[in-house]
DNA sequence: AGGGAGTCCTGCAGGC
DNA sequence: TGCCTGCAGGACTCCC
């Protein structure tokens, strides 16, 4: 699914249709995703106009006119597709359609229906319980060794889990973990709590760094991610370890003795490294 | 309290 | 070709 740099692209995607326009049509094809859409959601969009489309972790904020907050999350599938009004029924995956008073119709689609959309009033927003108990963004400036040594302080979990944790660091997933911790040489199995000050300020930088590569080239597209335009992001060429298990492990220092990468499952989830240069 | 497993849902790839 | 199994970018709930 889309991660922090998938949802950045696709937040600049739709700000660039929809900021500053009205909605003048809203239409929900299904009753909700993973939970309920609100139940006049629709309406209380129409007639909108959206004043600014940014991010907050995994998630799409569309702040409109009024004091009203749009909350998306795109799930493990879910994509925003900007496109012209067309005159063909929606498809088995489209669940809300939302038309501008110029004319763009952008569809919400998602296969797996992990994602969600929901409204709340702006004053509220940081108190919402989808939101309240969310950890730093990764790309402020405040997000420095200091803070993630203070969240990985007494944790016994591994670093890989501990990093897909939101409460403690918000907007990564399975992807750009594997890939921050193979660029600061960290092996994903260690315990969270025992990196050491040293460990963890060139892990805040690989994070950083994967993060803002990430964005620059336009997200990941695997199965699901297609910028909002159709375009395809194209990090999915930069991965080091995500999805390679059994390749020659890239700038390998122990080379000759490199067994390549390994996939293991922590916490149910596949995770990508070489284990001879993450330690 | 904290962490791991199971769960939601559909699509796709690979094996037989 | 077709069926079956396993796996997938997330995150919540339950249970230990």
């Amino acid at each position: 699914m889309p991660e922090l740099p998938e949802v950045e692209t696709v937040a600049r995607g739709l700000s660039k249709v929809w900021e500053g326009r009205r909605f003048a049509s809203v239409v929900c094809h299904r009753a909700g995703l993973r939970i309920p859409f609100p139940a006049d959601m629709a309406r209380r969009l129409t007639g909108r106009r959206v004043d600014s489309v940014g991010r907050r972790a995994k998630y799409l904020v569309t702040r409109l006119d009024g004091g009203l907050v749009m909350l998306g999350h795109l799930g493990m599938s879910g994509r925003m597709v900007i496109s012209g009004l067309r005159n063909t029924p929606p498809g088995r995956h489209d669940h809300v359609e939302f038309i501008t008073e110029d004319g763009v119709l952008v569809t919400l689609t998602d296969p797996r229906r992990f994602g969600l959309l929901t409204l709340c009033d702006a004053a509220e927003m940081d108190s919402h319980p989808l939101l309240k108990d969310m950890g730093p963004e990764p790309l402020e400036p405040g997000f420095d060794a200091g803070v993630l040594a203070a969240a990985l302080m007494g944790k016994a979990t591994p670093i890989k889990s501990a990093l897909l944790d939101q409460t403690l660091v918000a907007g990564l997933g399975n992807i750009y973990v594997c890939e921050a911790l193979f660029r600061a040489g960290i092996s994903p199995q260690r315990e969270a709590g025992s990196l050491k000050l040293g460990e963890i300020a060139p892990l805040v930088t690989a994070i950083k760094n994967v993060l803002q590569d990430a964005i620059a080239a336009g997200g990941s597209s695997l199965k699901d991610h297609v910028r909002p335009d159709g375009e395809l992001g194209y990090f999915q060429h930069e991965f080091k370890v995500y999805g390679r298990a059994g390749q020659r492990c890239p700038d390998c220092p122990g080379a000759p003795r490199c067994p390549g990468i390994q996939r293991i499952v922590q916490a149910g989830r596949s995770t990508f490294y070489c284990a001879e240069r993450q330690m």
